[in-house]
DNA sequence: TGATATACCTTGACAGATGAGGTATATTGT
DNA sequence: ACAATATACCTCATCTGTCAAGGTATATCA
Protein backbone atom coordinates (compact mmCIF):
# COMPACT_ATOMS: atom_id res chain seq x y z
CA UNK A 1 0.00 0.00 0.00
CA UNK A 2 2.01 2.82 -1.17
CA UNK A 3 -0.87 5.72 -0.34
CA UNK A 4 -1.79 7.07 2.98
CA UNK A 5 -5.45 5.99 4.05
CA UNK A 6 -7.01 9.29 4.68
CA UNK A 7 -5.77 10.48 1.36
CA UNK A 8 -8.58 7.72 -0.12
CA UNK A 9 -11.28 8.45 2.51
CA UNK A 10 -14.15 9.89 1.02
CA UNK A 11 -13.54 8.34 -2.18
CA UNK A 12 -14.11 4.96 -1.45
CA UNK A 13 -18.11 5.42 -3.05
CA UNK A 14 -16.85 7.33 -5.86
CA UNK A 15 -14.71 4.70 -6.88
CA UNK A 16 -17.04 2.18 -6.18
CA UNK A 17 -19.43 3.67 -8.11
CA UNK A 18 -17.21 4.40 -10.92
CA UNK A 19 -16.67 0.72 -11.52
CA UNK A 20 -20.57 0.00 -11.40
CA UNK A 21 -21.51 2.27 -13.99
CA UNK A 22 -20.09 -0.26 -16.51
CA UNK A 23 -21.72 -2.96 -15.46
CA UNK A 24 -23.10 -5.15 -12.20
CA UNK A 25 -20.13 -6.32 -10.28
CA UNK A 26 -19.44 -7.84 -6.69
CA UNK A 27 -16.89 -7.23 -4.22
CA UNK A 28 -13.70 -8.79 -4.20
CA UNK A 29 -14.00 -8.73 -8.11
CA UNK A 30 -13.88 -5.06 -7.71
CA UNK A 31 -10.63 -5.43 -5.33
CA UNK A 32 -9.08 -7.50 -8.14
CA UNK A 33 -9.19 -4.64 -10.60
CA UNK A 34 -8.37 -2.35 -8.40
CA UNK A 35 -5.09 -3.79 -7.69
CA UNK A 36 -4.75 -4.53 -11.27
CA UNK A 37 -5.39 -0.56 -12.48
CA UNK A 38 -3.02 0.68 -9.87
CA UNK A 39 -0.45 -2.61 -9.99
CA UNK A 40 -1.01 -3.60 -6.69
CA UNK A 41 0.01 -0.58 -4.89
CA UNK A 42 -3.87 0.00 -3.60
CA UNK A 43 -6.79 -2.30 -2.93
CA UNK A 44 -9.58 -1.03 -0.52
CA UNK A 45 -9.30 -3.13 2.44
CA UNK A 46 -12.39 -5.80 2.98
CA UNK A 47 -14.09 -3.99 5.54
CA UNK A 48 -14.04 -0.98 4.29
CA UNK A 49 -15.66 -1.84 1.21
CA UNK A 50 -17.89 -3.77 2.65
CA UNK A 51 -19.38 -0.63 5.16
CA UNK A 52 -19.02 1.05 1.81
CA UNK A 53 -21.61 -1.32 0.30
CA UNK A 54 -23.87 -0.54 3.33
CA UNK A 55 -23.77 2.63 3.21
CA UNK A 56 -24.32 2.92 -1.10
CA UNK A 57 -27.16 1.04 -0.46
CA UNK A 58 -29.02 2.76 2.91
CA UNK A 59 -28.55 5.66 0.46
CA UNK A 60 -30.67 4.17 -2.29
CA UNK A 61 -27.64 4.51 -4.68
CA UNK A 62 -26.67 0.67 -5.12
CA UNK A 63 -28.96 -2.23 -4.97
CA UNK A 64 -27.88 -5.63 -4.38
CA UNK A 65 -28.78 -9.21 -5.14
CA UNK A 66 -27.39 -12.23 -5.12
CA UNK A 67 -25.49 -14.28 -7.81
CA UNK A 68 -27.19 -17.74 -9.36
CA UNK A 69 -23.44 -19.41 -9.80
CA UNK A 70 -23.76 -22.94 -9.23
CA UNK A 71 -20.21 -23.26 -9.06
CA UNK A 72 -17.70 -21.64 -6.40
CA UNK A 73 -18.30 -19.27 -3.70
CA UNK A 74 -21.77 -17.17 -3.90
CA UNK A 75 -21.25 -13.53 -5.02
CA UNK A 76 -23.35 -10.88 -3.89
CA UNK A 77 -23.51 -8.72 -7.16
CA UNK A 78 -24.44 -4.91 -7.08
CA UNK A 79 -26.29 -2.36 -9.42
CA UNK A 80 -26.15 1.30 -9.38
CA UNK A 81 -29.65 3.35 -9.92
CA UNK A 82 -30.17 5.82 -11.10
CA UNK A 83 -29.63 8.22 -8.07
CA UNK A 84 -26.32 6.59 -7.68
CA UNK A 85 -25.53 7.65 -11.06
CA UNK A 86 -26.50 11.34 -10.18
CA UNK A 87 -24.77 10.78 -7.13
CA UNK A 88 -21.43 9.67 -8.90
CA UNK A 89 -21.91 12.70 -11.16
CA UNK A 90 -21.63 15.05 -7.99
CA UNK A 91 -18.50 13.22 -6.53
CA UNK A 92 -16.64 13.45 -9.35
CA UNK A 93 -17.48 17.18 -9.80
CA UNK A 94 -16.43 17.46 -6.17
CA UNK A 95 -12.89 15.54 -6.56
CA UNK A 96 -11.74 17.51 -9.59
CA UNK A 97 -12.97 20.73 -7.45
CA UNK A 98 -10.76 19.58 -4.16
CA UNK A 99 -8.00 19.05 -6.69
CA UNK A 100 -7.87 22.74 -7.86
CA UNK A 101 -8.55 23.78 -4.35
CA UNK A 102 -6.41 21.71 -2.49
CA UNK A 103 -3.36 22.39 -5.18
CA UNK A 104 -4.51 25.95 -4.64
CA UNK A 105 -3.79 25.75 -1.30
CA UNK A 106 -0.57 24.49 -1.12
CA UNK A 107 0.82 26.80 -4.16
CA UNK A 108 3.07 29.42 -3.27
CA UNK A 109 1.27 32.07 -5.15
CA UNK A 110 -0.17 34.59 -3.06
CA UNK A 111 -2.69 34.87 -5.20
CA UNK B 1 -18.42 25.61 2.21
CA UNK B 2 -18.48 24.14 -1.02
CA UNK B 3 -16.31 21.46 -0.48
CA UNK B 4 -16.71 18.05 1.38
CA UNK B 5 -15.20 17.81 4.46
CA UNK B 6 -14.05 14.03 4.15
CA UNK B 7 -12.19 15.43 0.85
CA UNK B 8 -10.19 17.55 2.91
CA UNK B 9 -9.43 14.94 5.27
CA UNK B 10 -5.60 13.56 5.62
CA UNK B 11 -4.74 17.14 3.71
CA UNK B 12 -5.35 19.48 6.51
CA UNK B 13 -1.25 19.41 8.09
CA UNK B 14 0.09 19.51 4.38
CA UNK B 15 -1.75 22.81 3.52
CA UNK B 16 -0.45 24.20 6.65
CA UNK B 17 3.39 23.20 6.64
CA UNK B 18 2.72 24.56 3.22
CA UNK B 19 1.81 28.12 4.74
CA UNK B 20 4.83 27.56 7.15
CA UNK B 21 7.22 26.91 4.77
CA UNK B 22 7.23 30.93 3.59
CA UNK B 23 7.12 32.33 6.63
CA UNK B 24 6.17 31.57 10.32
CA UNK B 25 2.90 32.63 10.91
CA UNK B 26 -0.62 31.94 13.26
CA UNK B 27 -3.86 30.05 13.14
CA UNK B 28 -6.12 33.10 12.37
CA UNK B 29 -4.19 34.54 9.72
CA UNK B 30 -3.19 30.62 8.40
CA UNK B 31 -7.55 30.27 8.01
CA UNK B 32 -7.77 34.49 6.75
CA UNK B 33 -5.26 33.46 3.44
CA UNK B 34 -7.04 30.24 2.70
CA UNK B 35 -10.41 31.62 2.77
CA UNK B 36 -8.71 34.36 0.66
CA UNK B 37 -7.20 31.77 -1.97
CA UNK B 38 -9.88 30.19 -2.61
CA UNK B 39 -12.77 32.85 -2.75
CA UNK B 40 -14.12 31.85 0.36
CA UNK B 41 -14.94 28.43 -0.52
CA UNK B 42 -13.28 26.86 2.04
CA UNK B 43 -11.72 27.62 5.19
CA UNK B 44 -10.16 24.64 8.40
CA UNK B 45 -12.65 25.08 11.06
CA UNK B 46 -11.03 25.94 14.57
CA UNK B 47 -10.83 22.89 16.21
CA UNK B 48 -9.71 21.04 12.88
CA UNK B 49 -7.05 23.64 12.94
CA UNK B 50 -5.73 24.08 16.54
CA UNK B 51 -6.01 20.02 16.48
CA UNK B 52 -3.56 19.34 13.25
CA UNK B 53 -1.29 22.51 15.41
CA UNK B 54 -0.94 20.19 18.50
CA UNK B 55 -0.45 17.37 16.30
CA UNK B 56 1.94 18.91 14.21
CA UNK B 57 4.08 20.19 17.25
CA UNK B 58 4.10 16.58 19.22
CA UNK B 59 5.33 14.96 15.62
CA UNK B 60 8.73 17.75 15.78
CA UNK B 61 7.04 19.03 12.51
CA UNK B 62 6.35 22.92 13.65
CA UNK B 63 7.22 24.67 16.78
CA UNK B 64 5.41 27.21 18.83
CA UNK B 65 6.13 30.24 20.62
CA UNK B 66 3.86 33.55 21.57
CA UNK B 67 4.24 36.46 19.47
CA UNK B 68 5.20 39.80 21.25
CA UNK B 69 2.20 41.81 20.06
CA UNK B 70 1.46 44.69 22.90
CA UNK B 71 -1.86 45.38 21.33
CA UNK B 72 -5.12 43.27 19.80
CA UNK B 73 -5.40 39.89 21.21
CA UNK B 74 -2.34 37.56 21.49
CA UNK B 75 -0.82 35.29 18.70
CA UNK B 76 0.53 31.77 19.00
CA UNK B 77 2.93 31.61 16.16
CA UNK B 78 4.09 28.47 13.74
CA UNK B 79 7.42 27.89 12.80
CA UNK B 80 8.13 24.95 10.54
CA UNK B 81 10.93 22.56 11.32
CA UNK B 82 13.60 20.63 9.40
CA UNK B 83 11.34 17.14 10.10
CA UNK B 84 8.69 19.25 8.81
CA UNK B 85 10.34 20.11 5.60
CA UNK B 86 11.01 16.79 5.10
CA UNK B 87 7.33 15.65 5.99
CA UNK B 88 6.23 18.32 3.41
CA UNK B 89 8.02 16.97 0.56
CA UNK B 90 6.47 13.61 1.68
CA UNK B 91 2.99 14.49 1.97
CA UNK B 92 3.80 16.44 -1.42
CA UNK B 93 4.57 13.77 -3.27
CA UNK B 94 1.66 11.51 -1.85
CA UNK B 95 -0.79 13.99 -2.72
CA UNK B 96 0.98 13.91 -6.25
CA UNK B 97 0.85 9.89 -6.59
CA UNK B 98 -3.03 9.96 -5.34
CA UNK B 99 -4.70 12.31 -8.09
CA UNK B 100 -2.57 9.70 -10.25
CA UNK B 101 -4.07 6.64 -8.19
CA UNK B 102 -7.74 8.21 -7.68
CA UNK B 103 -8.07 9.45 -11.55
CA UNK B 104 -7.11 5.84 -12.83
CA UNK B 105 -9.34 4.19 -10.56
CA UNK B 106 -12.10 5.86 -11.26
CA UNK B 107 -10.96 5.93 -15.28
CA UNK B 108 -13.12 4.16 -17.67
CA UNK B 109 -10.17 2.28 -19.39
CA UNK B 110 -9.48 -1.44 -18.47
CA UNK B 111 -5.89 -0.61 -18.64
C1' DT C 1 -22.68 50.46 25.26
C1' DG C 2 -23.09 46.91 22.19
C1' DA C 3 -21.58 44.75 18.09
C1' DT C 4 -17.91 43.08 15.43
C1' DA C 5 -13.23 41.57 14.45
C1' DT C 6 -9.20 39.56 16.07
C1' DA C 7 -7.23 35.55 18.38
C1' DC C 8 -6.88 31.64 21.18
C1' DC C 9 -8.64 27.16 23.43
C1' DT C 10 -11.22 22.50 25.00
C1' DT C 11 -14.58 18.82 25.06
C1' DG C 12 -17.64 15.37 23.39
C1' DA C 13 -19.64 13.21 19.58
C1' DC C 14 -19.49 11.41 14.95
C1' DA C 15 -18.19 8.96 10.68
C1' DG C 16 -15.16 6.37 7.83
C1' DA C 17 -11.27 3.15 7.79
C1' DT C 18 -9.35 -0.97 9.40
C1' DG C 19 -7.29 -5.01 12.09
C1' DA C 20 -8.74 -9.16 13.56
C1' DG C 21 -11.60 -12.41 13.58
C1' DG C 22 -15.11 -15.58 11.35
C1' DT C 23 -17.77 -18.70 7.52
C1' DA C 24 -18.08 -21.49 3.22
C1' DT C 25 -16.95 -23.61 -1.42
C1' DA C 26 -13.82 -25.03 -5.27
C1' DT C 27 -9.38 -25.99 -7.13
C1' DT C 28 -4.69 -27.46 -7.19
C1' DG C 29 -0.64 -29.82 -5.66
C1' DT C 30 1.39 -33.78 -3.21
C1' DA D 1 -6.95 -38.46 0.65
C1' DC D 2 -5.42 -34.25 2.48
C1' DA D 3 -3.52 -29.68 2.86
C1' DA D 4 -3.01 -25.39 0.96
C1' DT D 5 -4.68 -21.77 -1.67
C1' DA D 6 -8.04 -18.92 -4.05
C1' DT D 7 -12.51 -17.28 -4.20
C1' DA D 8 -16.08 -14.81 -1.72
C1' DC D 9 -18.67 -13.12 1.91
C1' DC D 10 -19.40 -11.01 6.73
C1' DT D 11 -19.12 -8.50 11.68
C1' DC D 12 -17.27 -6.07 15.57
C1' DA D 13 -14.26 -3.16 18.24
C1' DT D 14 -11.08 0.34 17.83
C1' DC D 15 -8.67 4.29 16.00
C1' DT D 16 -8.23 8.86 13.97
C1' DG D 17 -9.43 13.29 12.09
C1' DT D 18 -13.26 16.46 11.87
C1' DC D 19 -16.32 19.59 13.87
C1' DA D 20 -20.32 21.67 16.54
C1' DA D 21 -20.68 23.97 20.59
C1' DG D 22 -19.05 26.01 24.05
C1' DG D 23 -15.57 29.19 26.32
C1' DT D 24 -11.87 33.38 27.16
C1' DA D 25 -9.78 37.97 26.11
C1' DT D 26 -8.57 42.43 23.71
C1' DA D 27 -9.33 46.26 20.35
C1' DT D 28 -12.17 48.97 17.31
C1' DC D 29 -16.19 51.22 15.59
C1' DA D 30 -20.94 52.86 15.50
Amino acid sequence: MSIAADLIRGHTDMIILAHLLKEDSYGYKINRIMAEKTDNKFELKEATLYTAFRRLEESGFIISYWGDENTGARRRYYSITEEGRKEFLRLIDEWENAKIIIDKLISGSDI
